[in-house]
This record gives C-alpha cells, structure tokens and sequence, in this order.
DNA sequence: CATGAATGAGTTTTCATTCAT
DNA sequence: CATGAATGAAAACTCATTCAT
C-alpha cells in the first residue's frame, strides 16, 4: 500500500508492533522469527527491517507499547475515589484478563529487564507513575481523616502491587482463577481495613 | 574397559545438571549453547549427549531439580513452630537471596511453565506439599486455640505466596531491597495478627 | 503531462551518472547501494530505473564517463610542447590530486576490467589514445632532431604510464606525497635525459 | 577428520585461509560466499566459522597470509648481489607470474588498504622491509665504490617499485607481456646506469 | 514519469546434534 | 566412554528490483 502520506511509515510502524506483540504473546520473544511476524501480517520479512533495524530494535518498541499500555491501566484504575473498590473480584478481573491476553509476555519482559537496566529505568518510571496516583488518592483521604495517620502508604501500596503480580504469576503456574480472585478480595480487605478508619 | 557402575551414571548425571543450572541462571535458558555448558563443566559437548537426549531434556530435568531444592527450602522454612516466625526480615532474606543466587532462572521456568502442561502439574505438587505443611502446622495451632476458627487458611497462604513472588519479581526490577524487606515484614504482621489470637 | 524532450532524458541520465560516480567514489562499488545513489540525488530509487536497467549498466555507463574524463586529461597533458614538462611536480601534482578526489574507484574499475574483456578494450582504446597524442610529440621532436633515434619511443610511454600509476597507487598505501612527487620528478628526468638530446 | 593434535587447529585454519585466497583470487573478495569456499574446501560452512569469526575476520587473515607470503619474496629477490639482475627479464617474469597467480587479489587488498588504516600499516612494515634489504645492497654498492655518491637510494627504490607495481597493473588492463617485460629491463637499466658507476 | 513500499532471493551467522577417531 | 570437528537446518539481515499509486 505505497502511500506518499507522511504518516502513514508511523502507522505501519504501529501496525507492526502491535502484530508483532500479538507473535510475541503467543509463542515467546524466543521462539518467534521474524518470518513469523511477517507472516502474521501478511507481509514479507524484508518490509519489517524498512521500519525497524532489527528484532532487539522491535522487541524494544513492542516492550515501550507493551508498558505504554499498562501505564494507562495503571491510571484509570487507581483514580477511583473509593479506595475500598481495590479489594474487589473486579478490580482483579481486569488483571487477570489482561494477563490471560499477554500471557507469558510479562514474563518475556521481565527477563530482559533482569539483565537491561534502561528498561529497568522505564518500568520504574510506570510504577513510580502508579505510586503517585496512589499518594493523590491516599491524600484526599487523609483529609477526610479516613486514614490512620501512622498508616505507611509506601509500604502498603508495595504490598499490593507485589501480590497482584505474585497473584497473576501463579495463574501462569496454573492456580485456579476464582481462587486466586478470593485471595486478592479477602487480602486487600485486610490491609485497607489495617489504615483506613 | 571400565566398568559402568550404574552410580556413576547418576553421579555424572547430577554434576552436569547442576553446572547447567548455574549456566542457566547465569545467563538464561536461551542465551546458553551446549558449548557454554561443556566449557563451564570442563567437558566435551559430547559428553553431555552421553546422558541427556538434548538441550530441552537436560532442561527440562534442571527444571525438576531446581524444583526439588525449592521443596525441600519451602518444608524446612515453614515446619518452624512460632508462625510469627514469617513475619521476620529472617525469612525475606533467605527468599531473596535464593532469588539473586538464581537470577532469573525462575522466570526462564515459569515461561517454560506457561506453555508446558506437565512442568505445571509437577510444580504444583510443591505448592501442594508447601501447602501441606502449612496446613500442619495451621492444625497445631488450631488445637492450641491460636487460631480465630473462621480464619480462611488457604487463602491466607496463597496470599503468603503471591506476595512472596510479587516482592522477588520486583526485585528483578530493580526495587529496593530494603524496601522489600521492610513491605514483607509489615503485610505479613498484619496478615497474621488478623488470624491469629 | 510534461513532453518528453530528447535531451531532458539525457541530461538526467548524466545527472545520474555523476552522482552515482561520486558516490562510488567515496563508498567503493560493492558497499554503495542504489539507495545511496537516490538519496545523493535527491530522487526516489525507482527513477533510476528509468533511465538505468540495473546497478549493473549504471556502472558500466560510470565508467565509460569515468574514462572519457581520463581521456580529455591524458591528451591535455601530453599536449604541451616542451617534453621536459612531464618531468615537474605541477605534473604529477594534477594527477595525484584527481587519484585523491576518486580514491579507490580506479581500483573498481581495475577490478571490473581484470574480469571484463570489452572493458579492457575500452581501457585499450583511451590508452591507445594516449600514445597516439605521445608519439605525435615525439615525431615533432624527432624532425627538430631533439631525439636520440635509437630511442624506444613505446618502451618509454610504457615506462611513464606504469610509473604514474604506481606512484598513483603507492599513495593509496599511505605513502608520502612529496616522497611521490621528487620520485616522479627524478626519474622522469633521468628518463628524458637518455631520449632527447 | 577429528583429531586431538594440537596443531590441528592451527593446520586447518591455514588450509582454510589457502583455500580461501585461492577462490578470493578467483572471484574477488566481494563475489565470494562462504559457501563458495566451503564447497572448495569440501566441508560445510559452519565448519569454516569455527575457526575464524566471519568472513571479515578471514578476509584479514588471508590478506596478512598473502603480505606474508609477498615479504618473503621481496627478500629473496633484492638479496642477489649484483644489482643489475634486476635489469632482467627474469626478475619481472617472477612478479609478472604471481600477479597473474593472484590476479585481482591485489586489487582487492589494495582496495581494503584505502579504508583501512592497520592494513595500511602493515603492508608499510613490508616495504619497508623490502627497503632495508635494498639499502643494505646499496651500502656495500657504495663501499665497493661502485655507486655515484650524490644518487638518491629513496628515490630511485620508490620509483622501481612503483614502475614494477604499475607494469603489473598494467597487465591486468590487458597489456602485452612481452612488452611490459622490454619496458621493465630497459627502464631500470637506464635508472641503474646512472647510479652505478 | 516519479515515488517508495514491498518483495524475495541471496548471504552471513548460529548452534544443537552427530559421529569418526 | 570421551572427544571435538563437522554438519546442516534455521535464523537474522541486506538490497537490487518491481509495481501499484
């Protein structure tokens, strides 16, 4: 579709991440070739390297859309305004769906970031974002005096992000779904219950 | 023409799984040829193929003793007496360590995990086994009346668990240890004092 | 739509060949890429396709450009009326500095006529020129009875050319320009020294 | 043809490297495939990547084969102690017969040496080797007193090097052999005669 | 005519696996 | 049994050429 429209290498440069995180998903950055993508979108391999340099280059811009996506999630989750909407069988529905769609592709991404320290630097940068949207709703409520104020926000919203991922993690080992959602709602009551008053 | 004393099969066996393992761990499932393995255990490549089928059988009984040590830590942790026990930068700390030792030879096996049926029955056999004992020791302090009679126990385990995992990802990272630490210590006293008297 | 002027088409293709010369001049054939060429133009890849069937004959045609260059020069040079002139740095500073603005192509082109029979004869041709436009001098001298008649006319324009060019290469070798020069200057004038009177 | 020698590695790289500029000198650098020289050779190509990193790194290895085998010869030749067996057919024949040997390898060394600095280097240590070894032949010349004094040794080695290279390339282009050998004689019995006394 | 996105054949490179010694 | 040289089946990547717009 040869098109003079400056736009248009941007869009199929989206096209391609998005097919190629679709590949990626599925069968693992590792065992995905570029003949697979390529095929996935019904092109030729050689059109993917007039976009990108190479598959390290992709995989990078599939992993930035991949985190791009979550950093939207992670914001129009937390800014709920009432807190105890958390310690809901919804709220770990959402992630767990989303889980379920990417599959092991969190994992993929986070064995590179345990050898790749600027995607460390920019996986940081989401849950520092997270973190903060935490703290704004944290605030309002300790203005209404709905908060213990000895109550430790960093260590809780720690808390609760780690056991989402261990929570999710276990789906991938097989946990049964509607037990892992029971932990999730039976836990965050607790620890909200522990700071809220 | 020596002998083939069938324990040296064995022996010879479990000192080329252990070097893959640490193989592995180094530098990931994927990133690891035969070669690097022969080379680390100062034998030949073909060696190797003497006693294992290939790359992914090899792996794949790395895989089982891997899981085998984690059992055998998972008993040992948890048939301690005092269940505030948990509740101790102590047992983070060990956690953690096994987790920085083994890097991210975790993640390569729960990707295994997630595309592989049979991996995920036999890790669920030691989630089965830690839950096992838990539930042991759980019983024992039931019938000491320590226990709040309606407390879920299996959810309040999986909970342990996920957050254990979730802390030991974020690790991965980059997280704070301290930090890390800190969040076990406090969500696991909270966690506990709600079920214990 | 624009008539198709005669002469549009071969001021283009000329446009083409000089830039396509100038890149291989810088880059080398083999890692000059019909993009290069475009993008040094200023124009889309496909456009030289209209005027160029491939890589292939637009190399070709670069060359019979290139050597119709040398040509001009050749005669030029050896147009003077005083022998001696040859003998002087201002000579073989014009060649040195046109083998420093091709760089390697003359090597391209050396390379293509070690394997390419109707370029060599080409090559053939200009030389012949060359000797032509040598002995016509030379036979102006002879009539003067400036010239030793015994000399070896043939053998002795062979002797210059092979000199210039090996001088002309050595300095690809990194050698010393002013090393170069005195070396031509010398044995020229040795060489003319024994043919003219 | 697996064995334990401890030179075998080091006999099969040179074997590789024989072959390699053996079909180097057949097609040129650039025209070659590794499986073009694994087929001449007889093995695979992965075998050829066991001993050199890719075909640059053999490119180079041939490159400082062909320099070496050049050094040698250089010595052999200027090590005769009468001078003017260089004013002879033979001398030239022997040049004329590896050039036509090699044929464009040459070239394409030297067109590697134009954008390679180390290369550059080390085919100067060679001329200058081939320098030194004149230059003692010249001392015991002057000794002798066989040797204008004023003769500038510099200038007319660099000038018989750069005739024989010329006259060389010149064959490449097509020349006639037996011409380019009267050329060679006759100029340098002119050059000698007047440094000779 | 001009464009430049797409093609696909060709090339380099890697590595699990085999097998002659 | 052990060795490690050799294999060959994939991969990644390049680029001259084509063709729909």
């Amino acid at each position: 579709m040869p098109k003079v429209v400056p736009e248009y290498k941007e869009q199929a440069r989206q096209r391609i991440i998005e097919a190629a995180l679709q590949v990626f998903v599925e069968r693992g950055y590792h065992n995905t070739t570029m003949d697979h993508i390529a095929e996935h979108l019904g092109v030729s391999k050689g059109a993917i390297y007039q976009y990108f340099k190479g598959k390290d280059q992709l995989f990078s811009e599939v992993i930035t859309f991949f985190i791009g996506i979550r950093k939207d999630e992670v914001m129009s989750i937390v800014l709920s305004n009432d807190p105890m909407k958390l310690a809901t069988a919804e709220f770990i529905d959402m992630k767990i769906e989303r889980a379920l769609q990417t599959q092991s592709f969190g994992l993929d991404l986070l064995l590179e970031a345990a050898r790749n320290e600027s995607l460390r630097m920019r996986i940081a940068e989401v849950l520092q974002k997270s973190y903060d949207d935490f703290l704004t709703q944290i605030e309002s409520l300790k203005e209404r005096g709905a908060l213990r104020k000895e109550a430790e926000v960093g260590t809780i919203w720690r808390g609760l992000i780690a056991l989402r991922d261990g929570l999710i993690s276990s789906i991938l080992l097989g946990a049964n779904v509607s037990d892992v959602k029971e932990t999730w709602v039976m836990i965050t009551k607790i620890l909200l219950k522990e700071v809220l008053i």
